[in-house]
RNA sequence: GGGGUUGUAGGGUAGCCUGGAUAUCCUACGGCGUUCGGGACGCCGUAACCUGAGUUCGAAUCUCAGCAACCCCA
């Protein structure tokens, strides 16, 4: 069944898949309706705030990676190289095997993710200590061949927003720092969409294949479900045996480098939807906000309808270093209020007859709808301001909503049949990690700070807690 | 992995059980006019039976397959 109409009020986010599919179509983020399973169409203003949210990821990266971009297609026997590696992901990757009539000598892979193109190239370009570290990344597509239950930007065949960054570094301890650094950098990309996170540390049968560990960033949906919304791997060497990537050192012997790779997706931009939004659409950062600010001209039979437009126009001009709509439409005012707090936008002006008698302008939040009027003389500085605390409101309540939904428990049955992230005391053990996400009906997400307790299954002491969540 | 439900204008639907004439209503969209401080109104207009095969004099309606979506269980 295609997506319903969204109207403010009909679909409320307590409702929330409903919600979220309603939404996607009706905000104009996503076409959810081209005819392939897990595949989607960005509309242009989803395309934008896509764009907007990744070029915040992009400065980030630009500080001190450089951006690069490798082939789509990798041959099968690079592909199958890394054994543990391939086995995480053989069920699911797309094949070309043929080109127009004549099949292909060598299957071509559609990259699932990209360590099997990229590092037979860093075995090539690295030589020697002074090449290290590399640090590189690129924003592509990858695709899954899902069976199961996809969703838009949250399980797609074609992932079609993956920043991955791929470093590599002379020793272990150097790529541990690096994994240290993205945890840093990720965390300034989440504070400023304003998304709460909880970093922990995957436990060892959810690494990523060919990983020496995994971090991982999740987020709370309203629905009481984690999403994992970014993964950070520290790769060892055992890319680097796979592959042959050595370097010389300074005493001429040759060594294996030791890897990092870690990703984002347009996961990011489901969080984004999905924490802020309320019943009566999207509720946006800022600084992502593909629209900013929205002026809607009130005319009136009294007052004179060209003076209005003029000074809604001068408005925009005086307001040009924001993404600013004079919006002329002919629908009455009510309509337009409704249309543009659906697509989030944060700041909405109006100008009628007694803005303008009074040479003042109605300022009106979408994060509390609250109203009021300002000078125009302080305009600029009112309307800076309120920026800023828009993208302070929405991640103070989105943090609210994490913490009342984190709750610590003693025995795995207490999660059982309930939503949000349960801490738990934990050995540590497979055994026992795979009991307690059979009593509890969750996921261990992994490890977050530790706590002296006793593991709730063997009885054993320790200071590791696990956190436990039903996951997308 | 297993089971179930559903595909009708851009969106939401009626009709399907019990086969038959111009396919219902709301909304959206286009034109014209009047309106405009929280989803305006009038008139005119555009627009649909998922794909394929089968049964039949005749299929939106019955059967099968495919594709797609949704829900439940593991």
């Amino acid at each position: 069944m295609p997506a319903r109409q969204f109207r403010s009020g009909r679909v409320k986010k307590t409702n929330f898949s409903e919600w979220y599919n309603d939404i996607l179509i009706d905000a104009q983020i996503m076409d959810v309706r081209y005819p392939i399973k897990g595949l989607y169409v960005w509309f242009p203003f989803g395309f934008k705030l896509r764009k907007l949210t990744y070029d915040v990821l992009r400065s980030l990266l630009d500080r001190d990676h450089e951006e690069a971009y490798f082939p789509l297609l990798i041959p099968e026997n690079e592909l199958l190289k890394e054994s543990e590696h391939i086995k995480g992901f053989e069920e699911e990757v797309f094949w070309v095997t043929r080109g127009g009539f004549a099949e292909l000598d060598i299957p071509l892979a559609l990259r699932p993710t990209s360590e099997t193109a990229i590092y037979p190239m860093f075995s090539i370009w690295i030589r020697s200590h002074a090449d290290l570290p590399l640090k590189i990344y690129q924003l592509v597509n990858t695709f899954r061949y899902e069976t199961k239950h996809t969703r838009p930007l949250i399980r797609l065949r074609e992932i079609t927003s993956f920043k991955e960054a791929h470093t590599a570094h002379a020793s272990w301890e150097d790529a541990k720092l690096q994994t240290d650094a993205a945890v840093a950098l990720y965390k300034e990309f989440y504070d400023r969409l304003g998304i709460p996170y909880i970093v922990s540390r995957r436990p060892q049968w959810d690494r990523f294949p060919g990983a020496d560990y995994t971090l991982a960033f999740d987020t709370l949906m309203p629905d009481g479900k984690s999403l994992q919304v970014g993964t950070i791997h520290h790769l060892g060497t055992n890319f680097a045996k796979t592959f042959d990537i050595t370097y010389e050192d300074r005493d001429g012997n040759q060594q294996f480098v030791n890897q990092t790779c870690y990703g984002i997706s347009e996961r990011c931009i489901a969080a984004v939807i999905s924490v802020h939004g309320d019943d009566k659409g999207l509720v946006l950062p800022p600084e992502i906000a593909p629209v900013q600010v929205v002026i809607i001209p009130i005319y009136s039979k009294q007052a004179d309808s060209e003076a209005i437009l003029k000074a809604c126009n001068e408005l925009r001009d005086e307001l040009s270093r924001y993404r600013v709509v004079l919006d002329t439409d002919d629908v009455r005012p009510g309509a337009k209020f409704y249309k543009w707090e659906k697509q989030g936008v944060p700041i909405r002006l109006e100008i009628g007859p007694r803005d303008l008698s009074k040479s003042s302008v109605t300022l009106v939040r979408r994060d509390t709808g609250k109203k009021e009027s300002v000078k125009r003389s302080e305009l600029q500085f009112r309307l800076a301001e309120a920026m800023i605390n828009v993208l302070e409101n929405i991640t103070k309540k989105a943090r609210a909503f994490l913490v009342s939904h984190t709750v610590a428990i003693e025995i795995p049955e207490q999660a059982k049949g309930k939503t949000g992230i349960f801490q738990i005391s934990w050995c540590r053990s497979e055994s026992c990690g795979r009991k307690l996400q059979e009593l509890s009906d969750a996921d261990v997400l992994g490890e977050t700070e530790p706590m002296e307790g006793l593991c709730p299954i063997c009885d054993a002491p320790t200071t590791i807690r696990a956190l436990l969540a039903r996951s997308y």
